[in-house]
DNA sequence: ATGGTGGCTGGGCCA
């Protein structure tokens, strides 16, 4: 079975690439992150006619996360908990789950942080402990449940995740504090089964619009599969599909694809 | 090529 996840920037803008690449790479289920759109905007005709089944939760222009799949699509949750961190009062469309060919799959669009001493940064950290408290949870209800942690997190955990730590001084996606929310989820049992088949330096998933940012090979790995013991043992490979980046038309992240055994 | 973001929306925010 093959999984992905991808922050496409919007899938009214990239439903004809994305439904272009799900199909031409076989993928069975995809976690996308910043659908930008409600619910009733969201391109449905173009999946389902591939064969695929959709969940989604959008509210507006902001964020929207969603989950594709062509193996099922089973017992949706639309956050991760009703104690799911707010943001000015609004409870922000960054996280769906559905159980699809027997994985546990997640959606995740972490919030961005802004600056270190904006209140959207706090909000990320809280954001980020409820996840883990939502995640060791699940694995203590059931151990041997693969669950697949995927989307957008919004963290550079490592120094060689960007391109040059002296232009991320001072700045979000690499304080020590995000680095630890990071790896909390990981401590609680949620391994990266991504870096092991994509080893850096020089490996992103994301590169800025700005700046001839892709050319000048000025990235980030941001975008994560963080997988439970048992969706970890099932990992056969895994890349980054960095062709998805290029050309006119091209979401400013890379998919994320990971193969598991049957 | 002496420059160089994109999306949603309808000016400004967000990333």
């Amino acid at each position: 079975m093959r999984i992905a996840t991808w922050n496409v920037n919007s899938i009214r803008s990239r439903i004809d690439r994305v439904a272009s690449w799900v199909d031409r790479h076989d993928v069975d289920v995809l976690a996308i992150q910043e659908t930008k759109c409600r619910e009733d905007q969201f391109p449905a005709l173009e999946l389902t006619a591939l064969g695929y089944e959709y969940a989604h939760v959008g509210i507006n222009q902001w964020n929207g996360v969603a989950i594709l799949s062509r193996v099922g699509l089973e017992d949706v949750e639309r956050s991760f908990g009703v104690d799911q961190p707010l943001f000015d009062d609004v409870l922000e469309p960054r996280a769906i789950g559905a159980t699809c060919g027997g994985v546990r799959m997640w959606s995740l669009y972490v919030p961005n942080g802004r600056d270190l001493d904006h209140a959207h940064y706090q909000y990320k950290l809280d954001w980020l402990a409820r996840l883990r408290s939502a995640g060791e949870q699940w694995l203590a209800k059931n151990p041997d449940l693969p669950i697949a942690l995927t989307g957008d997190w919004n963290i550079a955990p490592q120094d060689d995740d960007v391109w040059d730590m002296a232009v991320f001084e001072g700045r979000t996606h690499v304080s020590e504090p995000e680095r630890a929310a990071f790896r909390a989820i990981v401590d609680a049992g949620f391994s990266d089964v991504v870096r092991p088949h994509t080893p850096g330096p020089g490996v992103y998933t994301y590169w800025d619009y700005t700046q001839l940012s892709f050319p000048k090979k000025k990235g980030m790995r941001i975008d994560f599969v963080l997988g439970s013991p048992a969706l970890a043992e099932r990992v056969e490979g895994a890349w980054i599909d960095r062709e998805e980046r290029k050309g006119k038309g091209a979401s400013d992240h890379a998919p994320v694809v990971v193969d598991l055994a049957d």
